[in-house]
RNA sequence: GGAGAGGUGGCCGAGUGGUUGAAGGCGCUAGUCUCGAAAACUAGUAUACGCGUAAGUGUAUCGAGGGUUCGACUCCCUCCCUCUCCGCCA
């Protein structure tokens, strides 16, 4: 949600990053409410100082045992007037949330100006494609001969898009969460174990609703979601609280499987491990101090990058264009890997600033050291990292002609094994 | 799921219709005292929105929402949550 003052203070900045965006602006109707509820208000609360004013002086009255029916008769009237202008507040003001909920955010000045994924920059690479003699397999076919990932009977048991992860595909992901965990914890991120269904007023904060409620699944008996990410229960964490200064930055990591409806993809996209329903994924989520958000923002993406280091995988950074961004993002980078036996790069992990967009909806302040007014924080989140494309990837970059798969140096210790197959 | 109790400021806790934004205590901040610290004493210590350049001022907020009333922390209704006992259960 963006700052209602900063909307009415600077219209034309606002307008200029949601088109940016490519969003419908709607904030003519945003100001025009504004100026209705700020004249309700005024004429709201006059009544409701001569309401005060004259009921402490019929208390007196009463109190003296002199007659206050004339007073009494007046605030009659008064209270109907004051009922009848607080609806109308209610009404514009619900109509004024509303819309605010649906702007987007605006884009930071460094975000390139674009469209389409094809306006995306890619500002860095790291590694190279393996050198190979023979035709790589994609990874459904390396899964189905190793017995590792069995995705026809995850049909029968849930659906697609839910594979069962088998023997040592599952002791794979289970290393990988050791291992993105413990690397998490050696740069200061503290592990949560968040809940994995979230209420209404948590979807809201994070941004998932009201828009987005067709990517969740949902269980409308107990108005709840499925988490389609950590990023949903651990920003909320903190929902409506004053922070510290010195408690900034707080950095979390939470391991979770994450449920997506994904609704209306197909073809190549979905083959395999490249999009699921039900997913792993480790989160980092920070909480920051508004002027050093941007730095953060680049740390974040640096302890990202360094998994996939590690993993020994060719990947590379894009900068989102404005226009491929998302609703919530200021800022935003994705990491993606190289896909070997795809011959194409897929997304790990997604690494974004939010401002204080997700921060005013949830209303997450801290307090200025030495007191003063609480100002919002700005949070940021990335991907630390997507299992089941760093999986796809890995078992492509590391697979060797018999269809057996080199598991990279740093798993070891948490596989046990060092080939699979 | 059944029965009962309760939700008040950062925390504890008073308050059952009329200056209660809210006693008292703790905590915190500043000052006095001290070589310094502790103790003691003094003062200050919520949030949001509106108006105002500002000082300031108005309104709202005692779990949430609605109702009764000239006036609600106090009465009524609905919902949420917490605790205790019982039942069920990994």
């Amino acid at each position: 949600m963006l700052d209602l003052k900063f909307i009415r203070e600077h219209p034309d900045l606002v307008k200029e990053g949601i088109r940016k965006k490519g969003e419908a602006d709607s904030v003519d109707d945003v100001l025009r409410l504004d100026m209705q509820r700020r004249d309700l208000v005024q004429r709201g609360e006059a009544l409701k100082n001569r309401r005060n004013t004259v009921s402490e002086e019929i208390g007196k009255l009463k109190r003296g045992g002199q007659d206050a029916s004339p007073s009494i008769a007046e605030m009659d009237a008064v209270k109907t007037q004051i009922k009848s202008l607080d609806d109308e507040l209610k009404q514009v003001e619900e109509s004024l949330n509303r819309l605010l909920l649906t702007l987007p955010n605006i884009p930071h000045p460094s975000v390139p100006e674009g469209k389409t994924p094809a306006d995306n920059q890619e500002i860095a690479k790291w590694g190279e494609p393996p050198v190979i003699d023979f035709t790589p397999k994609p990874h459904w076919d390396l899964v189905q001969k190793l017995d590792i990932i069995d995705f026809e009977r995850g049909v029968k048991v849930a659906g697609a898009g839910f594979p069962i992860y088998k023997g040592p595909g599952a002791k794979l992901q289970r290393a990988l969460i050791n291992f993105f965990l413990d690397e998490a914890y050696a740069k200061g991120y503290t592990e949560i174990q968040p809940p994995l269904m979230v209420n209404t007023a948590s979807a809201t904060g994070t941004g998932q609703l009201p828009d987005k409620e067709d990517l969740m699944y949902t269980v409308p008996k107990d108005e709840l979601y499925l988490v389609p990410t950590a990023e949903v229960p651990v920003t909320n964490i903190h929902r409506d609280e004053i922070l510290s200064e010195e408690q900034l930055p707080i950095k979390y990591c939470a391991y979770t499987p994450c449920f997506r409806r994904e609704a209306g993809s197909y073809g190549k996209d979905v083959r395999g491990l490249n999009r699921l329903h039900q997913f792993d994924k480790v989160e980092l989520v920070k909480f920051v101090h508004p002027g050093v958000s941007y730095n953060e923002l680049e740390s974040l993406r640096t302890d990202a990058e360094v998994l996939l280091q590690k993993l020994g995988l060719h990947y590379r950074v894009l900068l989102m264009c404005s226009g491929d961004m998302g609703f919530t993002q200021s800022k935003k980078y994705d990491l993606e890997v190289w896909s070997v036996g795809q011959q194409r790069w897929l997304e790990v992990s997604s690494i974004s600033n939010f401002e204080a967009f997700q921060a005013r909806r949830m209303n997450i302040r801290f307090r200025p050291r030495g007191g003063g007014k609480p100002e919002i924080v700005h949070t940021l989140n990335g991907s630390g990292l997507a299992f089941p494309r760093v999986v796809a990837a890995l078992l492509e970059y590391y697979q060797t002609p018999e269809g057996k798969v080199i598991v990279p140096k740093a798993l070891h210790k948490y596989t046990g094994f060092e080939v699979i197959g």
